[in-house]
RNA sequence: GGCGACAUAGCCAAGCGGUAAGGCGUGGGUCUGCAACACCCUGAUCACCAGUUCAAAUCUGGUUGUCGCCUCCA
C-alpha cells in the first residue's frame, strides 16, 4: 500500500511501526456549531482510509480530537447566554449524529482538550525546561528559532515566511523574541474558561491540544497523521515543532491531507453565502449519497460541490443499491445446492474485481478508480445473474458487491422492511386487477401507493417495492 | 511578494511512457399493458506551443487559465 506523504512529496511505501498495526490520528473539528461538508470531508475520506486498512488486517487505532475550548466557542456561549461547555457538548452531540448519518465509523477513542489540560501543562513545562519554549507575562510561546527543522512539513523556510508577510509581523504581539513564535499558553479574559498553571490561569494554543492527545492515545511516535491541507501550516507544523522537540523522536511518520471542497469553485465561506451544513444536505438527501458524491473524487484533489452533482452521486449510488435488491430478489427464488460449473468458471472474473478495488485503494486511497471496481462488478452482477442461478452463486455475488462498498462505508444493503397490512393488501389487488387486465385500476393503487412513498416495480420476477 | 496544486468527453472522474476506465446525463433500441429496474448501442486525439523518444494525456521547457497556502479555517 502507497501514501502520500506531506512530509517527502511523494507516494511512499506504507510501512506501519508495529506489524499489523496503525496508530492514525485525524484533526477533528471545533464544536461551536453543526459542522458543515468540508468538515465532511476529511472524516469522510479517513475513515474511508481506515476501513480500508482494517479490510488489510490492520488493527487501527484511530484518534480525532474535538476541540472544545476555543474563541469561537466562547463566542457562540457569550451570544447565547451559555457556558462554553454547553455550546460545545451540544455540537458534539450533533457532530456524532451527522457522522453517524454519513456512517463515519466512531474513533478508537475522541478525546477532549478540555479534559487534557493537565497533559498539555506537562508538555509546555517540558518544552521551557528544554529551552523550547518561554515566558512572557503568563504567556508562553513556542521558540521557533531553537527547532531548526521548523518549516519541513509545508517546505518553508522561516526567511521567506517572514520576508513575504506582511501581517506576521504586525500582529502587535512584540513581546515575542520572534514574529514566528506561537502561543502555548495564553492568561484568561474576562469571563473565559480557564485552568490553573505555573504562568498564568488561562487556557491553552490550539497547536499543543493535538501533540498532547496523539501522545497519550498513540504514543510519542505514530504513523499517520491526517487533516485538511489548510492545517498544514501552522498546525501541523507547530504539532512537529511541539511534539519532536519534547519527545526528541519523528512525531508521524506519514502526514496525510486532504483537498478543500469547493462551491461554484470558490472556496466555502459565510461571507460568500455558499455555506452548507452537513445537517441541511441531509434534509434534502441520504447521506450516503453525501459519502458517495465525496468518495468520487481523489482525497488530494479539490472536489467542487453542487446540487447537479449530488442528483448524479444519488442516481450512482441507486445503481448498486438496486443490484444488490435485484440479487437479493434473485435469492428468494434461486435454486438451492452447488454452483453449476459454469458459474464456478465465472469466479475467478468476480474476484478480478476485488483485486481491482485493492489495487486502487493501494495506490492512495484511490476511491474514484475503486468505485469504478464497484460498478463493473455490478454490470457483472446485473448480466451474468439470472432467474436460473443457484443460490450459492447469487449470494457469493452479492456479497463481494456489499463487501466492497462496506470497505468505502457505504450502505447499499436495505433492511427488510415488513410492509404494512394495509399496503400488502393493495398490491394484491392491483395484481388481482393486472391480471383481470383493468389496468385503469392497476395503475390508480400504483399511484396510491406512491403517494405513500412506496415505488412499484413489475419485475419479470414479481412485483417489488422500495420506498422513494 | 514567497510557496504550491491543477487543466482529460455535456457534467463528474481514473490514467503516471505503449496508443483514452467508470459513473451521471443525452439520443436510439430490447424487455414490459404502461412506468420503473436491467441490458445493448451512442461520445474525447487529453488547455496551448515547442522539445525528448521508435512511442507522450503521461517526461522537459515555455505560454495561458483556475485554485490553494502564507491569518481562525477541514
Amino acid at each position: 500500500m502507497k501514501v502520500y506523504n506531506t512530509l517527502t512529496k511523494q507516494k511512499e511505501e506504507f510501512v506501519p511501526l508495529v506489524p499489523g498495526k496503525v496508530s492514525m490520528y485525524v484533526c477533528g473539528p471545533t464544536v461551536y456549531n453543526f459542522i458543515h461538508i468540508g468538515n465532511a470531508r476529511p472524516m469522510i475520506v479517513f475513515d474511508t482510509a481506515r476501513r480500508y486498512m482494517e479490510h488489510k488486517g490492520y488493527e487501527v487505532n484511530y484518534v480525532s480530537n474535538f476541540t472544545d475550548v476555543d474563541d469561537k466557542i466562547i463566542a457562540k456561549a457569550i451570544e447565547e447566554g451559555v457556558s462554553a461547555q454547553e455550546i460545545s457538548e451540544r455540537y458534539i452531540a450533533e457532530c456524532k449524529k451527522d457522522m453517524e448519518g454519513m456512517n463515519v465509523k466512531p474513533a478508537t477513542t475522541h478525546p477532549l482538550a478540555t479534559q487534557e489540560i493537565g497533559g498539555m501543562i506537562e508538555m509546555i513545562s517540558d518544552l521551557i525546561e528544554k529551552g523550547y519554549a518561554y515566558d512572557v507575562n503568563g504567556t508562553v510561546y513556542f521558540r521557533t528559532r531553537k527547532f531548526k527543522e521548523y518549516g519541513k512539513l509545508s517546505h518553508k523556510n522561516l526567511d521567506d515566511l517572514r520576508s513575504g508577510n506582511r501581517s506576521l509581523l504586525v500582529t502587535g504581539e512584540d513581546q515575542k523574541e520572534d514574529p514566528l513564535d506561537f502561543v502555548l499558553w495564553k492568561p484568561k479574559k474576562e469571563g473565559e474558561p480557564s485552568w490553573g498553571s505555573p504562568w498564568s490561569d488561562g487556557r491553552p494554543g490550539w497547536h499543543i491540544e493535538c501533540s498532547v492527545m496523539a501522545k497519550k492515545y498513540l504514543g510519542e511516535e505514530i504513523d499517520i497523521h491526517a487533516g485538511g491541507e489548510d492545517l498544514v501550516f501552522p498546525h501541523h507544523e507547530n504539532e512537529i515543532a511541539q511534539s519532536e522537540c519534547c519527545n526528541g523522536k519523528p512525531f508521524a511518520k506519514y502526514w496525510l491531507h486532504n483537498a478543500f471542497l469547493n462551491i461554484d469553485n470558490r472556496k466555502m465561506s459565510k461571507s460568500l453565502g455558499n455555506f452548507f451544513t452537513v445537517r441541511e444536505i441531509g434534509e434534502k438527501y441520504d447521506l450516503q449519497v453525501l459519502r458517495m458524491f465525496m468518495l468520487s473524487a481523489h482525497y488530494r484533489s479539490p472536489l467542487n460541490f453542487s446540487a447537479e452533482l449530488m442528483e448524479a452521486s444519488k442516481n450512482s449510488l441507486e445503481r448498486i443499491v438496486n443490484a444488490v435488491s435485484n440479487l437479493d430478489h434473485l435469492l428468494g427464488k434461486a435454486a438451492a445446492g452447488e454452483m453449476t460449473e459454469a458459474e464456478k468458471a465465472l469466479l475467478p472474473e468476480l474476484k478480478g474485481f476485488e483485486a481491482k478495488f485493492d489495487a486502487a485503494m493501494d495506490d492512495d486511497f484511490n476511491t474514484a478508480d475503486a468505485i469504478a471496481a464497484v460498478f463493473e462488478l455490478v454490470r457483472f452482477a446485473n448480466t451474468r445473474v439470472e432467474e436460473s442461478s443457484t443460490a450459492s452463486f447469487v449470494q457469493t455475488v452479492s456479497d463481494q458487491i456489499v463487501k466492497l462498498c462496506d470497505v468505502l462505508g457505504l450502505i447499499v444493503k436495505k433492511e427488510e422492511e415488513m410492509l404494512d397490512g394495509e399496503i400488502e393488501k393493495l398490491i394484491e389487488e392491483r395484481q388481482a386487477a393486472r391480471k383481470a387486465r383493468d389496468f385503469k385500476r392497476a395503475d390508480a393503487i400504483r399511484d396510491e401507493l406512491l403517494a405513500k412513498g412506496i415505488i412499484l416495480e413489475d419485475t419479470r420476477e414479481g412485483v417489488k417495492w422500495k420506498r422513494a
